[in-house]
DNA sequence: CAGTGGTCTAGACCACTGG
DNA sequence: CAGTGGTCTAGACCACTGC
């Protein structure tokens, strides 16, 4: 209704010769404008966002673009929509489901019975970043960066061993202190702790056989394959900000993953 | 226009005893009827369906309803909207990405320079199904299946070892030479031939060896991990329809997967 | 140019939650 | 009961396609 909008601008053809048009409908002005709240700490993990209406009226829209907005928005799991009750920014915290981005389930799908993970910090160190860790985490070769190793089991089975790489910076103060004592996803940890909200990620998997300190921290024979999960986690803007390695014994799990 | 619209049926409350409301909102209702003239083969695979005014017309809902009935269908790969165009039938034949449920990479990521795969079918004969195999695809045991062998390669290197189990009764008629002569995707093929149309598939995941005869059919050595995928696919209605077993060599390709 | 899907609005009403 | 998200409608207009 108001004629001055200033949060709200059609990118549209700024310049004749501008090839690709880049036409960008209102609710997505909205929905990267919601995005830039999320980004800022406006609004923190497990917190409501404005009602529909709030927003709307925020924004100088109608209440369904703001709608078509947060529909995209919780598509990709940035928020919960929870009727009756409100909109809510997603968390990798008090998730029921514990582990989000891990699919190594039991081979009886009972994920349950199986109990949390025992988790162990094998070590968590400083060093300088290899020219590959550096590609991956969109650094320079030699830039600091905390390297983390740890073990995951169940059932007192050694199962997961897990080599990560984090850029210094954004975690200055994580210790593996820090790690052992807190109890939940390190994902979460990351969010209340550093502020860092993983969004999505990227495997690639190989099959591959364990050298010999892998044997030993997994109790298993040097005969034995497992899967190599090779995850590069994004926060917003697409900025990667882990990579983790991940070593898989799939004796009694496997990587389950649905196609469409 | 006709103002009896048996099709359409508001599910809700039926009766008072019902434990679950099971209120279905109408866009949903439409969904299903889109969906029943999709496994109907009123629609076929590739061809497009009635333009959103002429569905709204005919079921008697607003565009609206219709919109978001086929924007979920979208959403499932189902079909296929092209602005100016109309909306089609998805189809696993003429789609630019040759292999849809198919997630090696070449470690270098460039699909195209690699080519299409050669693929060579060693084996296809019936059989009566294992009481593994039976639960997999929702038949009994000792039910006639069809089995198929058969080597994928790239660049000349054998790189994917396939078994797979179809019910006989719905693929009578396919043959090793049918899969020989035809080229594009198996699935596609199922579509034109026998009217089958996978709709999703779930894998499971696992590092293991092979044994001698992987070994000869993909040429390598005994010690060699290789990712095993263990996939069911399936029609409308979750209607498992193939179980597929893949042995991938990952020495120069991965298994690419994405998380949200 | 007509026909398609895509966006945006305004308003009415429904389903769910919690006080 | 008020407030939230969810559904449905009707109508206007925009962007894209192909004739």
């Amino acid at each position: 209704m108001n004629s001055a909008s200033p949060s709200v601008v059609d990118l549209k053809v700024s310049s004749p010769e501008s090839v690709t048009p880049a036409f960008s409908p209102l609710y997505r002005q909205i929905k990267s404008l919601i995005m830039q709240g999320l980004q800022s700490g406006e609004w923190r993990p497990s917190e409501s966002i404005p009602s529909e209406m709030d927003l709307a009226a925020r924004y100088h829209v109608s209440q369904g673009t703001v709608r078509k907005a947060i529909d995209e928005l919780a598509a990709e799991n940035l928020l919960i929509r929870r009727q009756g009750k409100g909109t809510f920014v997603a968390t990798h915290a008090e998730h029921h489901v514990q582990y989000r981005f891990l699919k190594l389930m039991p081979d009886n799908g009972d994920t349950q019975s199986e109990g949390p993970a025992q988790r162990e910090i094998i070590d968590c160190k400083k060093l300088r970043a290899s020219a590959e860790i550096a590609r991956a985490l969109a650094l320079r070769t030699g830039d600091s960066v905390l390297q983390v190793r740890r073990v995951l089991s169940f059932a007192d089975t050694p199962t997961i061993l897990e080599d990560l790489w984090l850029p210094a910076n954004p975690f200055k103060g994580l210790t593996a202190e820090r790690l052992s004592q807190y109890h939940g996803p390190m994902y979460a940890l990351f969010e209340t702790e550093f502020g860092v909200r993983m969004v999505r990620a990227e495997e690639k998997i190989r099959a591959v056989l364990p050298d010999e300190s892998q044997c030993t921290l997994l109790k298993i024979k040097p005969t034995t394959p497992l899967l190599s999960v090779e995850r590069v986690a994004y926060t917003y803007n697409d900025a990667p900000m882990e990579l983790r390695r991940g070593l898989y014994l799939t004796d009694t799990h496997h990587y389950h993953n649905e196609l469409n």
